[in-house]
DNA sequence: TGTATCCGATACATTCGCGTATCGAACAGG
DNA sequence: CCTGTTCGATACGCGAATGTATCGGATACA
């Protein structure tokens, strides 16, 4: 049984400075490639402070990355729900690329979690959860976009397309963490995203 | 200058099982949570051996990654080129995939190479130069298939067409390393192939 | 304001991994 | 075979990071 905890004000500030200064030493160095005692001194605090919040840097880097995934999906649901029930979606694109592909930082420790995760089974539960509801707002609003723009055939249903979403995001995460060229990935996963969820029948701009 | 090496026979093998033991731990446990130690006692030598043939883990790192990226680039190179001057895309798409998500180990060494190469600018350098290369292959490839299948307009030219494939690619290796569903991952490369590399004019199957 | 409780700093012992220096054995070349 | 060179095992010292135990100051609550 739990001995009931007199939550201190005290306490949760300074989980919060850890979690954040953690964030930011994860960035920089990656996790694996920092010490319990480094994220202290960045956090201005000693090892008794994170022995006292935390069990281990694992239990940290989870804690950071569940924060930082939910506040992320929340905006990303925002912005596609932020329009009436139904626009176009490059418009609907264009804001979520924006909230995606803003944060060098975010892709970084996001992608070490991704290493993490995938030699911890328990843990990549987590991260598939975090991912599917990701999927289930962009299948919302693929659903409310439907008459607008025709779905290509080989995608099949909802659920495919929004696993292409997702992949391209992916994929384009991968480049820009290598040539950091964020308006180029930007354009581009706008070009990706068309290419999956339209019909190509554009104008044809082949040399 | 340097010291003209003996090229010993023997140095040559325990490098090469120092690289074969490393790739082994490396995938098991992840660059950041593996000591040389680990990696001579996976091979079978001391550290004495190690620090006589390399000068630090990244190298090690390093090299292993060049060693095998370049095997699986000529894979894929002999993949694209195998069949004659022109045959359905569909089939090469077959062939690469294969070759490409079989070996979870490689995408888990593949992973962290990147992650690593993300903070180091030099190595990232490398890493883009593989990713160019092998876009090189299947842009030429793509061209050659021309006439075949029509680009859908989105992707504009080839290169992006390339781009695209590679994309699709890591994004499907994202969710691969999460749910270790090599079939399902295999149909869903192919499906994603398809609608970015034909015009979306297939037979409608939508609910 | 008094006091019981909680929080986080400090000090300590310990373990782990690193890099070097040295030496015997393996090896290539004559 | 013989010899000079190279390879890799062993032993050593060192620094870094870990986890724990203890203690004084902060904090909640009456």
């Amino acid at each position: 049984m739990e001995t009931a905890r007199r939550v201190t004000k005290r306490r949760v500030r300074t989980r919060a400075n850890l979690l954040d200064a953690a964030f930011a030493v994860f960035a920089a160095k990656g996790f694996g490639r920092v010490s319990i005692e480094e994220v202290c001194e960045a956090a201005g605090y000693s090892r008794g402070a994170f022995y006292s919040n935390f069990d281990s840097l694992d239990e940290l880097f989870f804690a950071l990355y569940q924060q930082r995934a939910d506040l992320i999906a929340d905006q990303v649901s925002g912005a596609l729900a932020l329009d009436g029930p139904d626009l176009d979606v490059p418009a609907a694109v264009d804001r979520v690329t924006e909230v995606l592909l803003l944060d060098r930082d975010w892709l970084l420790v996001k992608t070490d979690f991704l290493v993490h995760a995938a030699r911890a089974p328990a843990v990549a539960e987590t991260l598939l959860d975090h991912r599917a509801r990701l999927r289930e707002a962009i299948r919302e609003r693929l659903a409310r976009a439907r008459g607008h723009t025709e779905l290509p055939a080989v995608l099949a249903d909802l659920d495919g397309a929004a696993h292409a979403v997702v992949a391209a995001y992916d994929g384009v995460t991968t480049q820009l963490l290598l040539d950091r060229d964020v308006v180029h990935a930007r354009v581009w996963l706008k070009q990706l995203l068309t290419a999956l969820l339209t019909d190509g029948s554009t104008t044809d701009t082949t040399a």
